[in-house]
RNA sequence: GCGCCCGUAGCUCAACCGGAUAGAGCAACGGCCUUCUAAGCCGUAGGUUGAAGGUUCGAGUCCUUCCGGGCGCGCCA
């Protein structure tokens, strides 16, 4: 058991012998908002109704009892809260070995607490490359991901490709009528690329058919909503486009072999790009599926939910689920003629998951606009008697905005992630070369620490938001090298590690912490006594963005603290340079887990 | 119309599920490299937390109403 845990057991024995409260919990240790104040704090107020004593008295009297306990420097109470010093020595001599062999303490779950723990993430179609709401969704999952896996829980990360349907026929379209058999070799684009210039193509082709339509009825003037809606109606089933394009699917879903070829081929395109820019940014999975080999499930489980009673067929002939309970009208399973829609397909692929991998919990990462169909989805498995449904989870993200306004896709008004990388690697690569003390680096280690540095700021500038939150993308500032970003935290890390192996100490031959105690050095133990539990309040909360908060503390903690004191150059206490290199290798080693558990690259110089 | 989410410094975001004086970065201004990495550090300035009520020892956080914004409510995916 940790200090800070001995001591939280220890007040809470205080609070029922005391006060004759044997339900008494104490509330759990916080950090005073001065670090005059002390090391930890506590506020009574909790425990005033049940101990049926004012706050102040209660801090009051725990603090006179915790004054003779060897663990405690110093007990004292300001007002209502209960603020306390630890023994520094102790403390650090505690803290700084479990953090440099990265124990989890407290931040790890009790066996019985640990589950296994499905994460589908990425989920990309194939008919465009991946723009920065992937990039998102991506990050996010792949961090997820660390954090479950980090508190104990098992964790498989799912991919689950959509590959097929009208959208892909649209690319596919295009590029059997304009494409004039252009290859990623002949125009040296990367396919996802070149696959998604024909859909963009594809969409522009509709407009200008619409356009001519629209004239042809002579629709030039804009009318009320209600024409325009007509209209758009109208020149759906006129389009002979997007007939070619329903056309195609048919032919696909008959397994056309010209078709198909097409289809195999541009897709093929599309997944050496996707794993390109997955292996860019290090997003791994443990299994990838493809929706054309499980967009027919469902249609059984809907038919046996028929039989049931479950669903129902209205007049139509479609199949639906009443949702009574969400106050929804009928949700349609299969539509009049038979076939199946996306949630028929969820339902299935669901099912088949859980038979496939006997999970406790499955996390969707998806975007907000979703929020609906999750919760029709998870009513509707619970409705079919699957008591894991509860255990569905669908972590929600924002949109991610543009200073010009929303990203769409098929319009061509995306970031891309590859470019986006790119440019955010010329930019620190610029960086670099305009430093002098940078003169150095060979021009390979430069690219490569580039690439890292790219890694860094790009994941450090998504995760910092809180995942709920739309989110907006300012390409100049996402630039940025300084301040409260990627590489800032990367290059805290890079000075530690440099600092470490030039001070040619071993951090962990360091038995004795007497020597420590400056305001500075004391700021980062309490961030590292921390740690562990913010982890936890992280996995926990699903929350990368609270993680990345804590690394930045931490990391800002450790610049001001080495800007004013000297690590082991110019000590003459050998002692104190030894106790100093151990909590800055400390500090190193918790930076290094932070950054991978938000899947940020930690290059050794920068 | 109904449902969900959001509104915090000029801008982008925090605030450890209700705790002490609401914090960072960017932008602005002023300092700090003959010493362990200046992608750094220190300082100045910047706020009626959209508005009004309420709940309580205590509200940016919970409740109600209003204002403003986003997203949904397909036999599309």
């Amino acid at each position: 058991m940790s200090l800070m845990q001995e001591l939280h057991t220890r007040i809470t024995e205080i609070v029922v012998s005391e006060f004759g409260n044997p339900e008494a919990k104490a509330p759990d240790f916080d950090l005073p908002p001065e670090a005059a104040m002390g090391h930890l704090s506590m506020p009574c107020f909790p425990l005033a109704k049940t101990c049926r004593r004012a706050p102040r008295q209660i801090a009051a009297r725990i603090a006179e009892l915790l004054v003779d306990d060897p663990r405690v420097a110093s007990a004292e109470a300001a007002g209502p809260y209960l603020n306390l010093r630890l023994r520094p020595a102790d403390w650090f001599a505690e803290v700084l070995p479990s953090r440099l062999k990265g124990d989890a303490g407290e931040g790890l779950l009790p066996d019985e607490e640990r589950r296994h723990v499905v994460v589908e993430f990425s989920c990309p179609n194939t008919n465009k490359p991946q723009h920065l709401g992937h990039v998102r969704n991506n990050v996010l999952g792949q961090s997820l991901a660390r954090l479950l896996a980090a508190v104990g829980h098992r964790v498989t990360k799912v991919n689950l490709i959509n590959d097929r349907g009208i959208h892909i026929c649209k690319s596919m379209l295009a590029w059997q009528r304009w494409g004039e058999g252009e290859t990623p070799q002949s125009s040296g684009l990367k396919g996802d690329h070149l696959v998604g210039r024909y859909y963009v193509l594809f969409a522009k082709k509709l407009a200008e058919e619409e356009q001519a339509w629209r004239a042809a009825n002579g629709y030039g003037e804009k009318g009320t909503p209600e024409e325009e809606q007509r209209r758009s109606a109208a020149f759906e089933q006129a389009s002979g486009l997007l007939a070619d394009t329903r056309a195609m699917l048919v032919r696909w879903e008959k397994e056309d072999p010209e078709i198909r070829s097409l289809w195999s081929t541009m897709n093929g395109w599309v997944f050496a790009g996707f794993d390109e820019t997955y292996r860019r940014m290090g997003v791994t999975f443990d299994k990838v599926y493809y929706e054309s080999n499980t967009y027919l499930l469902g249609r059984d489980l809907v038919e046996d939910g028929l039989a049931r009673g479950i669903f129902e067929r209205h007049e139509s002939g479609a199949v639906q689920c009443p949702l009574p309970e969400l106050k929804l009208d009928p949700k349609v399973l299969l539509r009049s003629d038979g076939t199946t829609i996306y949630m028929t397909q969820d339902l299935g692929t669901a099912v088949e998951r859980h038979r496939e991998i006997p999970f406790d919990e499955m996390i969707y990462v998806v975007g907000s606009e979703q929020e609906h169909h999750f919760k029709v989805l998870f009513t509707i498995l619970g409705k079919l008697g699957h008591a894991w449904a509860e255990k569905l989870y669908h972590l929600s993200y924002g949109m991610v905005n543009l200073t010009t306004g929303k990203m769409k896709s098929r319009e061509g008004l995306v970031v891309d992630a590859d470019d986006l990388l790119d440019e955010l690697h010329s930019s620190c690569l610029r960086v670099m070369n305009e430093s002098e003390r940078r003169s150095d680096f060979e021009e390979s280690k430069k690219a490569e620490v580039a690439a890292a540095l790219a890694d860094g700021a790009l994941k450090y500038y998504v995760l910092k938001v809180n995942p709920r939150l739309d989110m907006l993308y300012d390409p100049q500032k996402s630039i940025e090298l300084t301040g409260d970003t990627g590489p800032y935290l990367q290059y805290a890390l890079a000075r530690i590690r440099s600092l470490v192996r030039k001070s040619g100490l071993d951090p962990a031959a360091c038995g004795d912490f007497g020597a420590l105690g400056e305001a500075e050095e004391i700021e980062l133990l309490k961030l590292l006594a921390f740690w562990p539990r913010q982890v936890l309040l992280a996995a926990e909360q699903r929350n990368p963005a609270r993680l990345a908060g804590r690394i930045y503390d931490l990391a800002r903690a450790f610049s001001s603290f080495f800007s004013a004191h000297s690590v082991f150059d110019r000590v003459e206490d050998p002692a104190l340079a030894q106790q100093r290199v151990a909590l800055a290798a400390a500090v190193g080693a918790t930076l290094e887990q932070g950054l991978e558990l938000l899947g940020i690259a930690t290059p050794e110089r920068i």
